[in-house]
DNA sequence: ATGATGATTGAACAATTGTTCATATATTAA
DNA sequence: TTAATATATGAACAATTGTTCAATCATCAT
């Protein structure tokens, strides 16, 4: 497998039914991005713990979180960025204390599958 | 906020009740880990593509998937090892062939929200 | 045997990531 | 005003990541 091209998908294709038929209900690369970039908002264990932590109390604020985790207010502003930015969770500042919680019940349930998976393996 | 440890969580407290309820549901260090991991499994946009293609037909060998997807058989099969190694996917060889295929029902379910909360936002 | 095919793997590379540190902004209290 | 508190942010750093390239292994056909 090593003369040029031979390694690309152009010379051969073992069952070319089921390739266009599947290739045809691809999306868009952009979607395949948006799908990643959610999980990837997960995909840190700061951010697990967080979004963990926003299970278990609907408002947190930042500095409770940090405390919760045991990290710094710092790191946990930078992480909560990636999550707001992704439309995990959402906040309302109150004075200058601003209460994280998901976003929706959606995150729940996306996480709470990930939990099970977990759990079972 | 920049005298030595004022950053950390040590200090103060606002709510050292909440603080104190969600501490004591958290979980150990291995299990934000391990479900950190899984998720990040789906946080590549080829790993995902991987997923939705194996979504939509059940069994799909390393080249047909390249073809699909439209990159390198390494690739994929590197990749490939990433989500048998977090159990998303299983494979059965048949002389040279490797068919893929989603390893549970759950690992469906859980792309599943992640496609909705991706539609939805 | 030899050659072709399907898949896997190790090394190397640029690109991305998460934290820390320092600083900045905003709000409240004195 | 000044000081303290809550949060946010930019820069910098090591660590991790995904791809490519090359080589390799395994199976099958001739």
């Amino acid at each position: 497998m090593n003369k040029k091209k031979s390694d690309t998908t152009e010379i051969t294709c073992i069952e070319k039914e089921k390739v266009r038929s599947v290739r045809k209900k691809m999306k868009s690369e952009r979607f395949y991005h948006s799908l990643a970039e959610t999980f990837k908002a997960m995909s840190d264990p700061t951010r697990a713990k967080i979004i963990f932590a926003l299970c278990q109390e609907n408002e947190l604020c930042v500095h409770d979180i940090a405390a919760i985790i045991g990290t710094t207010n710092s790191a946990i502003s930078h992480q909560l960025r990636i999550l707001r930015n992704m439309k995990l969770v959402k906040y309302n500042k109150v004075g200058k204390v601003a209460y994280y919680s998901l976003d929706d019940i959606h995150i729940n349930n996306l996480f709470a599958e990930g939990l099970r998976h977990v759990e079972e393996k």
